[in-house]
RNA sequence: GCCCCAGUGGCGGAACGGUAGACGCGUCAGACUCAAAAUCUGAUAUCUGCAAGGGUGUGGGGGUUCGAGUCCCUCCUGGGGCACCA
């Protein structure tokens, strides 16, 4: 055995041992349990970075550990290669989209296979190929004949300069990114994914996702937004026509207390009032101008205008005026509230604003109001009653509610309803790079959808867009076309697909990655549900929810059996870095990568940053997650070019829990790289020592070597519930340091010491061998073994060496640690409780004392209570 | 603004209502070396004490419990999402 750890070629060797026996390429054998690890796939950037690397280490660590434990394991990988950025290098570089992704998809596997992950790769997927994006356009397709795809108007923003939509990354500052003008919002036809119809199932089957984060799903929850209440409408009269304005609320219970209505600037109402009004028309333009992010308009300021139109309160017959708000939003509910000032803080300051009335119509004990401060309990429901308000003072929220909307039925305007926050899908993106919607534009016959048989239709792959708009447009070769109905010519839709529909389904396309004639196929039903599904944070909800609804759709075609496309799921967090940055008094901040920035520190113990190259101070901008737009992100590529990718794994596991974001440090990964050289050195030094002899029996061994061998076995237990129950992999690793520790402290040489020490190192092999394969697979053989690494099983414990004699027990006064006491194991409470109160220090603590209590947690500690 | 999450030594973190700080990094001391690097050994929350020991301590305030870093309420700070970044 070689005596120097040489990560390369170690690395080189195990890698081509395993691609040259196709060692990870899935097959579905009925005959064992299946095990379908999942991780999001990357999107084509150019460079793998950390928050990857972290990504696909934890869903690597998983699956090897699952193979150990005998499931027959699938791993893909793909590319999410549709979207914007492409877009933007072509626009910088000159370079069509298609190579600069095709490019970087060839680049980034490179990069992926040097970490040495257990990846099937005939399932690659590509969801900018025409293989695959076909499918796209064939499920649309089904969608739009069972009524899940739809077309209405939806609202973009509009960079009135360059005449293009632009995404929201693209809006700074209500301003378009390359031209500086003022965005507008504009309303353009959309296709429509109807994910609404699913909202009640989407929502109650959050339920059946036990291995979900409760934070996703109460995120999910939160996001569908049930809210049961009452719409009920006041009637008015326009033009001699009878009208009603309908409105949602769910506090009925306040409706007595209405003193206005207010209608969103797009509301139908808002546009007849603003004909003859040029003031209101102004308003109401100002307030389609702008941003159409929720974000930003939550934020602006809440302003109003009277559209000088009364409606009639359906309970009162009293008038109530409508205004224009620009807080009420057009695609929620009705576009139109009614507004209760003294029980809803936005109505209560939009009323304080404009002098209109506040009247007071529910009460809480012990509590006044005041119409001149918003207090928090004007809104409550709960220990609240009616007042104010004729036959239903009294009544408590769920009654009056109740005995309001009873009585709005009677009357025929009003019923209970349940209302989504939830709003169905825009798919339909102004863009070049993305899977063209397959519909033809005729003069004569309409929208006309492209016949299956001339799918795909497929995206002109040499385009460069150049910011104003979508160069499909202006590629006669693609608009122009034949409609497929009458033949008269057409005009091709030029929108493409949202990139989420991409990533909505591909996990269903690895179980049938090789299938031409069809999206998926009965090897779905083998591999689906996803066993485990690995991701950032940050795709909780709009992801999660497209793919969960995508799947129910799939299903309802007939083509996939289960429900919920991911059984359990693991959010990891965010890989962090130091910001350095500088100022110019004019233009824009320039950022700097961490690795050239050198921190000094001088005389008097201040630390500063300085630019490396000038030696010029430079500005720490705190810590963040790693991104190209702050220019801290650290090359995976070095790393393992000069570590190795075991190190950068294992560095990867240990520095925090994957559910938590990560601090990148170079000297944790000295760490890491520094316990690597460590294990190899003892497996070294133990080989170097000789063969073992025979076996050892075990109660021949000494006191010491059973300690030895009991944290063995302790620390199997641990490794084996952290990375199968916990999924927690950082205390794994510290477990095995530990016994890492104990091992290089046993230096015993006779025969049953050098015994442990081979039976020690080689469950540390197999235990460390999911999170660092490469080097195990290298020690394994060291240690003598004939077979490789990869096809061995998970070790089982020893209940014998787990046995032991006596247990620590903690002594506590008063919930105060106060001493310890060893007794046997299984020694009984009562004789316990006994060794505890003539303890010397805990006589002392409870001296002169009546004892009052003594609480005895076998095992663990006695808590006396005096 | 709304929804979700997190705050523990000098730093990353551990503690699955029961010994706060495992493990690692850093720092300090020592060994090896002509020297440095690497490696190895030991110490390392804080205050008090010669020591044994004792006090304090998990962002702030309050509560539940025999016992709270952990559960509840509230506030502060940081992060993620808000529907066209992926």
């Amino acid at each position: 055995m070689q005596e120097r750890y040489e990560h390369a070629a170690i690395e080189a060797d195990a890698q081509a041992w395993w691609d040259g026996r196709r060692v990870f390429a899935a097959t579905e054998d009925r005959s064992r349990p299946k095990y379908y690890c999942l991780s999001m796939f990357p999107y084509p950037s150019g460079r793998l970075h950390m928050g990857h690397v972290r990504n696909y280490t934890i869903g690597d660590v998983l699956a090897r550990f699952m193979r150990m434990q005998g499931r027959n394991v699938l791993q893909p990988m793909g590319w999410d290669a549709f979207g914007l950025p492409a877009e933007n290098a072509a626009m910088a570089n000159g370079v069509p989209p298609a190579r600069w992704t095709y490019d970087n998809i060839a680049y980034m596997k490179r990069q992926l296979k040097s970490l040495g992950l257990a990846i099937d790769w005939d399932r690659e997927v590509t969801t900018c190929s025409p293989d695959y994006y076909r499918w796209n356009q064939w499920l649309f397709l089904r969608m739009l004949e069972t009524g899940v795809a739809y077309k209405k108007t939806g609202v973009v923003n509009w960079d009135p300069v360059d005449q293009t939509v632009l995404a929201n990354e693209q809006v700074i500052d209500g301003r378009g990114w390359r031209t500086g003008a003022l965005v507008e919002k504009r309303e353009i036809p959309m296709y429509y994914l109807r994910i609404t119809q699913y909202a009640d199932e989407l929502l109650a089957a959050l339920a059946t996702l036990p291995g979900w984060p409760e934070r996703v799903r109460t995120m999910q929850a939160n996001w569908i937004g049930k809210s049961v209440g009452v719409r009920f409408g006041f009637p008015y009269e326009l033009g001699g026509e009878r009208r009603v304005l309908n409105v949602f609320t769910t506090r009925a219970d306040t409706i007595m207390g209405v003193t206005f209505c207010a209608v969103a600037a797009e509301h139908p109402l808002a546009a007849h009032a603003a004909r003859g009004n040029p003031a209101l028309a102004a308003f109401i333009e100002e307030c389609k101008q702008g941003t159409a992010m929720e974000a930003e308009l939550a934020q602006q300021e809440k302003k109003g205008m009277p559209t000088g139109l009364f409606v009639t309160h359906p309970l009162t017959q009293q008038p109530v005026p409508v205004w224009v708000g620009n807080y009420v939003l057009m695609g929620y509910g009705e576009g139109a509230v009614m507004g209760v000032p003294a029980h809803d803080e936005r109505d209560f300051h939009f009323a304080r604003t404009y002098g209109l009335p506040i009247r007071q119509v529910i009460q809480k004990a012990g509590q006044s109001f005041a119409d001149d401060a918003w207090q928090p309990w004007y809104g409550d429901v709960e220990g609240t009653t009616c007042i104010h308000s004729g036959k239903y003072d009294g009544l408590g929220h769920e009654q009056a509610v109740a005995a309001i909307a009873a009585d709005l039925k009677v009357l025929g305007v009003g019923d209970t309803q349940v209302q989504w926050r939830l709003r169905d899908w825009g798919i339909s993106r102004q863009r070049y790079w993305g899977c063209p919607i397959p519909i033809v534009h005729c003069a004569g016959c309409g929208d006309v959808p492209v016949p299956d048989d001339q799918l795909p239709v497929v995206l002109p792959d040499n385009l460069v867009p150049d910011g104003s708009g979508n160069p499909l447009g202006k590629t006669p070769a693609f608009v122009d076309c034949a409609c497929p109905s009458c033949g008269k010519p057409a005009r091709r839709e030029t929108d493409t697909m949202d990139t989420f529909v991409d990533s909505s389904w591909y996990f269903l396309r690895y179980a049938s990655a090789d299938n031409a004639r069809a999206a998926v196929d009965d090897r779905a039903d083998y591999w689906l549900p996803v066993d485990q599904y690995i991701g950032g944070i940050e795709h909780a909800i709009l992801h999660l929810l497209y793919s969960r609804f995508w799947t129910r759709v799939m299903r309802d075609l007939g083509l996939v059996k289960v429900d919920e496309p991911f059984q359990n799921l693991l959010t990891q967090g965010m890989v962090l870095n130091d910001i350095y940055f500088r100022k110019p008094a004019t233009g824009r901040i320039v950022y700097f990568n961490p690795t050239e920035v050198e921190i000094k520190t001088d005389a008097a113990g201040q630390q500063a940053a300085f630019l490396k190259s000038d030696g010029a101070p430079v500005e720490s901008g705190g810590i963040g997650t790693m991104s190209k737009s702050k220019n801290n992100g650290v090359d995976p590529q070095l790393l393992v070019e000069q570590f190795g990718a075991d190190t950068a794994r294992l560095f990867m596991m240990f520095a925090a829990p994957p559910e938590q974001s990560l601090e990148w440090s170079d000297q944790g990964v000295q760490g890491a790289y520094r316990f690597i050289r460590r294990l190899w050195k003892a497996v070294y030094e133990h080989v170097a020592a000789g063969a073992v002899p025979g076996t050892a029996t075990m109660d021949a061994l000494t006191g010491e070597q059973r300690t030895l061998r009991r944290q063995v076995h302790q620390t199997l237990v641990k490794v084996t519930d952290d990375l199968g129950r916990r999924r927690v992999f950082n205390t794994a690793v510290a477990a095995v340091m530990e016994l890492m520790n104990a091992l290089d402290k046993f230096t015993d040489t006779t025969a049953p010491g050098r015994w442990l020490r081979q039976e020690a190192l080689e469950k540390v092999v197999l235990m460390l061998s999911p999170i660092v394969p490469h080097i195990c697979h290298a020690l394994w053989r060291e240690l003598g073994h004939e077979g490789a690494l990869i096809d061995e099983r998970w070790p089982e414990r020893d209940a014998s060496a787990l046995a032991q004699e006596s247990v620590e027990i903690v002594l506590q006064v008063n919930g105060k640690l106060r001493g310890r006491i060893v007794v046997p194991v299984g020694a009984s409470e009562a004789d316990v409780k006994e060794a505890a109160l003539a303890d010397p220090a805990v006589m002392r603590w409870v001296e002169g004392k009546p004892i009052r209590k003594v609480i005895v947690v076998p095992g663990k500690l006695v808590n006396v209570v005096a």
